[in-house]
DNA sequence: GATGAATGAGGCTTCATTCAT
DNA sequence: AATGAATGAAGCCTCATTCAT
């Protein structure tokens, strides 16, 4: 995915395996402890890679985090892009495809959590990270919209792609608070996770399908 | 003496000016430079108060950060409850209240924004912060949903209370996002201030209003 | 000699006596051990001051650095000052005022040797200790030229001025290649201090005081 | 096999040719960036030689450095050495020579600054270095000094040899000066080249053909 | 001979907290 | 009550040198 030259290409067999112990390291560091205690000495001392190797093939901490989080991020959508796929096969009418879609992005998301919680954190204070996290959020983003929209006959609203829009936020927002994404507390409402999904569901059926209210 | 053994109660005039204006500084360092350049150095250079007495007054720096929050957001919600009583006098439909309720608890998010998303990244890694949020977060919702509960008749769910969740739900999440809480960058899909209020009650009407689907 | 902003004035006796207890250490550690093995770590432990202190007291290391070679080389200066002025008083013909003056500046140079040696080396890399250093250079300069221009009516050349430049250069750089400044390596032609002086003095002298040459 | 221990000396052609990029390299950066950027790292980047290949040539940092000025300073002392020749050649009278010789070497120098000013900011920490260059300043002090001596019956002083180096070392140190040596800034009391050679010139013929001064 | 990956001691700097006055 | 000087652990990063291949 990049070719930067912050990066070292790895050019000798045991320098991709160590490349392989940093990257490993630093996610079960990120996951174990959060950014905060995430120090390139911890790392080494985990990874048993010294301090002065990470450097070698990273920039600096900065870079690293950058870098795990493209691959990272990358493994992730490639999966997401798989599993839509595959609810595109799998469903004939709108209301399927949304419970569908829901919940595999719903899923995809909770599967992660962990990792895409420490790059939030992150994203706070290092705009690559935060603008990595945007751009992947807008793919997958397109990825589900397209979905939705090829059943586009069956909505009702007037402004088709601004509608779909705002079923993809719910869902997205929806399901990042349920998750604890951006603030420490997930906040429920005393719901499960089938009832948030059929919750959200729900609300854009109604939007989606119902005639246009007269008000 | 005091029986909040953390901060030390200002008895003297002197004593509550000092501390009145390591708040007002704390706000606005706070603001300005955001969290992670928040040092009790520079608060005190910027206050002219020096870090013995801010230590004298406050036991530590979490501490004083937590009590700043807990005084802002006790303040930001009087204000709250007070706009919200003044929708409940103002109007008389569903449709009127949700507008306008859910434009003053825009608004009310938006013009603290600074201050929110500061003590927002805070709670990332401040557990005491996070809870006060949460806190609030719920104060903030009862008063929002016994609003509308008011015209509980006019809505068309059957579990009432659950669909008036969501509706906060979905008006929170959805400005919080617009407003880049949690996130560095804000995500708006291209809508205004208006466009985004109109969506989010064009879709909690929806949902509240339509008659039950058959699906 | 400064008010820059990087530098705190110690308000406290005790914090004078650190600043001083930092100065003292930092002459001693430069010269003992050249700029090379001067750390902050080092000086913090000869001067038993911790490394915050220091950095409470000046911005950074450079900045340390600058300060001290301001005062010192200020100090130096003071000195030269009143010599050179006593030189004005003793003597009356420009063969004895040239002696005594180059005497003076020499043994300036020679007693203050190990510092200035340290803080030249620094310059070589630090442009605000090169900078201070040719600023007092040409203090220097003028304080000596205008001792020797007191008697330009003995001067032959046409261009006085010109020609006590020439006087004051060959003197410095004579001197300071002799104490090895600039380079490791004293060269000192196999002559002894007096003899160098000597040689100094007359050269200079066979310059001002010659008949214009028919060439 | 090789009796210099230090450095390995290449015996097939590809080896030359690899030393010879190292050296040619290392000019560069040197000149390029100064002594404080000059790594081995950077060394190895900009001549596509790797670390470990430098390491089996050179025993160390320090020796490739002193290596690398032996060298240079040999090929510079081998120009240097015909342009001496050929001043002798061409001039007949002592003031011809002079002024010959002094632009030779002025020219000498100014053409080889930058890597001579690297290897002075080196020589202050490094012992081989200061001593390899001392000991080209006394070789071409030989050869200036012979030269000026092949008219020593037109010197007036008694101490001929004493005069003569004091002649060179106005030369050597006033040119050093001027071009910056030793210190970052150059101090030309705002003469340009001609007029600091004519200056110097002018100096040494004062002192060499005057007549004895009588005080 | 050659490569380039790996090492780690050591330097600079920050800042929450403590303490002498 | 108040001041501001002092502390030091801990983080980031560099680079000469070594070593497995």
């Amino acid at each position: 995915m990049s070719n930067t030259p912050s990066v070292r290409q790895p050019r000798q067999n045991r320098s991709k395996a160590s490349q392989e112990k940093i990257f490993k390291g630093a996610i079960k560091l990120l996951t174990d402890k959060g950014p905060e205690e995430f120090t390139l000495q911890e790392l080494s001392k985990r990874t048993k890679v010294s301090v002065g190797s990470i450097y070698y093939r990273f920039e600096n901490k900065d870079i690293l985090l950058s870098e795990l989080q493209k691959r990272e991020y990358q493994k992730m959508w490639d999966q997401l892009s798989l599993a839509i796929e595959s609810v595109a096969q799998r469903c004939q009418c709108l209301t399927d495809i949304l419970e569908n879609a829901n919940r595999t992005y719903a899923e995809h998301l909770r599967d992660n959590a962990p990792l895409i919680r420490a790059f939030m954190k992150i994203a706070l204070t290092d705009k690559s990270i935060s603008t990595t996290g945007t751009k992947i959020y807008h793919q997958s983003q397109a990825l589900y919209e397209n979905l939705i929209l090829t059943h586009a006959n069956e909505i009702q609203r007037e402004q088709q792609e601004k509608a779909v829009h705002s079923c993809f936020r719910i869902l997205h927002v929806s399901i990042a608070r349920y998750l604890g994404f951006g603030s420490l507390e997930p906040i429920t409402d005393g719901l499960s996770w089938e009832e948030i999904l059929n919750e959200i569901a729900d609300i854009q059926q109604y939007y989606l399908l119902s005639p246009t209210l007269t008000r």
